[in-house]
Formats: structure tokens, C-alpha cells, sequence
DNA sequence: GTGCCATGAGGTCATATGACTGCCATTTCT
DNA sequence: AGAAATGGCAGTCATATGACCTCATGGCAC
């Protein structure tokens, strides 16, 4: 038995959800909150298997309530469940450690299907705010790889011209009258910035980008 | 009328798939590819309007064709289509620009309902994956947080401490004997730690985390 | 009183340096 | 010959500095 907490401030909602899961015999609504504070209370009290919980609340939102009964107890198991599917929602939902996240607009034996899902410990999100999540996770991966590379700067530009020309450290801190520690350290930046781990291959990134 | 490219190393398998598009009144499979290389050479030819993409094939892996394919046209649709579900390859195909994933573990009725999502722009990746793609994301975002908070060194420690003794710049750099630009440079990089933009912010930090 | 400018403080960025680590090859010791 | 010491080169990290930007504030001209 499936035994779960409903957090919704519309009554309507709960009463639907309610009707929807008496039709589920291995599941049983043990408790009702109309926000988020409630919610966390609730939780404490019952420890529900599964916790569905809306987002737009009173009081305290949902993502919010999500993150501190996550951190009361790390396995819980929480099903976002919303009516609106934005980005900035998906994100919060999920990395507060939502287990999944549906939209309202699914049907019962969805919204049930997705229940046993995440009682057994797997991932629930339904298809349309899979491309949301595709969409952040890749604009992160990008943010991730470039985290400031606003270009190569003068110098870094300049000597990494002047290893393409298979110059050594040595050689480039004479011709530029600096230390030679002066341009390891140049390189080390750059190659960052470039996303390498050695000069050939900075070279090789440099040629692509159109640096060189 | 959807136009397929498939992708495979093994025969029976593109065999198997073909089989099961022709079943679908709506799909069309064009062309068949053994390797990575060859899929690429066949996109350019016929311009599918779906590709059934394999990671594991011998000359150029699926994963790269897919990545040089989307270089070629940003609005290529590639659906992954594989048999093991590691993280790695959820992540890499993903960010390559796929549209879906898949595990061949799936039945043929719900690669049909795949490739029309994929076909209509929508995102598919299965059930599992979703998982994988989850725990990916998350990890990324803890990275994202904490680039590089190798904790604080000991100048920075040192400064954090004056600063919460409300110290100015100038008082500090009179109190460690270095410039006020040097002082002005610490903090700059131990507020970027520690995730905040002015020193009340850092001071308050430190203090959650115990490094005051 | 109002508006403008000088000033100073905080913060960011490019620049510069040397200590230290790790790898590789060459030489030296056994 | 094989193992061990040595030296050089690449790369990383903490350290240090000053030029420049922004913003708030206070005084001065009107």
C-alpha cells in the first residue's frame, strides 16, 4: 500500500485527486495540506511513501516546502504536480530533489502510474517538460564550458600565437621580456579558457575558432 | 509522410526496425547507415526528416555522427537509439543535440510514438534515461555552484576575518603591508567562493559555514 | 532647495611573478 | 642491461599590483 501526502490549496484539487487515488486499491491518501508549511508538518507526522505537491501555495510554495522536507529526510519521495510547465519551475522542482514532475494536465492513470514510478524509486517527468529540462540541462552544460570566456586576452592571444609557432616557454618569456613563470601562467589561463589540457591541442582549438 | 535515416552497425537490427516501420502507415525509413560516416554522407543525401541513431559502430561512433550532423543542420532530428543506458551516453547524446533517447529495450509501438514526438519537435527519452539525465543534471548544477571552492586559502581566510571585524580595504592592506589593490583583488576572489557580491553578504556566508 | 561634480570606497580585470608538482629523457650507478 | 638519480620543461596555484568602473555621498554653485 501506497500510502500518500496531497499538498493543493484548492480544495477542488485535493477532492479530484482524492476521488481519483480511491480508485487506485494500492493507494491511500493518508493526509491533506493546503500549503507548504502544512506540508512539511504533515510529513512529519504521517511519513508518507509519496508526497504530491503543488507549487503555487499560500504561505509557502511547494518547491520550497520540497527543499526542507528533502533535507528532514532524504529519501523522500516527491511528485511535483503543477499546472503550469515553465522552465524556471522544472529547474527548481527538480533540483530541490523532486523525484518528478507532472503537469495537471495528465490523466489519472498517468498521474497514478507515475505515483507507483516514484514509489519505486525512479524518475517521473512527464514528456513535455522533458524538452524544458533537455533545454536547461544544456544551457547549464554551455554556461559550464564557458564559464567567463569572454576571449583570449591580449597576451594570452599573442602567445598563444607564438606556440603555434612552436616557440618554448623560454623562448616567448625572452622575446617578451617577461618571466618564464610570467607565460606558464599565461598558458595555464588560456588553456582553460580553451577548454585543453596542452599546448598542441590549444593550437588545434585556436586554428578552429579562427584565433590564429 | 516521415522520412527515417537509420543508423546501425548490425544488420539484424536495421532489419528489426525496418520491419516495424513498415507497420507504421506514416514512416518511410530512406536509407540505412553501418556507421557513423556513412550516416552523415546519407543526412546529406536525402535530408530524412528523422534520424534512428545507434551509439556503438565501428569508423565514427553514433554520438560524434550525431554531434557533426547538427553542426551541418541545427534542426536535424536525432533520435539515440541504444542498447546500455550509462550516464555517459545519456549525457553526451544529449548535449550532442539529440532529441531523444532510447533503450532498445522498448517495445515498437512506443519508438513509433518517439519518433512522432521527435518528428513534431517534442523531446523523448525513456522512462530510465530520465533518471540518468536527472541525476546528471543535478551533479551539474552542484558543480555549477562550486566551480572551484577548494575552500579558501590562507589570505583570503586571513582577509574574510578582517572584513568581519568591518575593517575597510585600505585599513587592511595597512594592517598586512600590501596594496590596497591587492586587498581589493582577495576579496573580489573570495566573494566569487563563495557565491556573493559584497562583503556583508560574505561575512554572513562565512559565518553559516563556519569559516569564521 | 536643487542639481552637478569631485571624491572615495568597493569591486573587477589584466598583468606579473615564483614556488611547487609531475613527466620524461638522459645520464649515471650497480 | 636495468635501476636510480638528475635535470629540464610543462603546467598549476597562491601571491601581488595597478588600471579602470560604478555608486553613493557630500559640498558647492546657482
Amino acid at each position: 500500500m501506497i500510502n500518500i501526502l496531497l499538498a493543493d490549496d484548492q480544495q477542488l484539487m485535493r477532492d479530484g485527486i482524492s476521488m481519483l487515488l480511491e480508485l487506485e486499491e494500492d493507494m491511500a491518501l493518508v493526509a491533506e495540506a493546503a500549503n507548504g508549511r502544512e506540508a512539511i508538518e504533515l510529513y512529519q507526522q504521517y511519513s508518507p511513501d509519496v508526497v504530491l505537491m503543488d507549487i503555487e501555495m499560500p504561505t509557502m510554495d511547494g518547491i520550497e516546502a520540497a527543499k526542507r522536507i528533502i533535507e528532514l529526510d532524504a529519501n523522500a519521495k516527491i511528485l511535483v504536480l503543477t499546472t503550469f510547465g515553465q522552465e524556471d519551475y522544472v529547474r527548481r522542482s527538480l533540483l530541490a530533489g523532486a523525484r518528478g514532475f507532472l503537469l495537471k494536465a495528465i490523466s489519472g492513470a498517468d498521474l497514478s502510474s507515475a505515483i507507483r514510478k516514484v514509489q519505486r524509486g525512479e524518475a517521473a517527468v512527464d514528456a513535455q517538460s522533458i524538452g524544458v529540462l533537455l533545454q536547461s540541462y544544456r544551457d547549464m552544460a554551455g554556461t559550464l564550458q564557458n564559464p567567463n570566456s569572454t576571449l583570449l586576452n591580449r597576451r594570452e592571444q599573442e602567445i598563444l600565437e607564438l606556440i603555434a609557432q612552436h616557440k618554448s616557454n623560454r623562448e616567448i618569456a625572452v622575446m617578451l621580456s617577461l618571466a618564464e613563470g610570467t607565460i606558464k601562467n599565461y598558458i595555464s589561463q588560456l588553456l582553460e579558457k580553451l577548454q585543453v589540457h596542452d599546448r598542441k591541442q590549444a593550437v588545434q582549438i585556436g586554428r578552429d575558432k579562427g584565433l590564429l
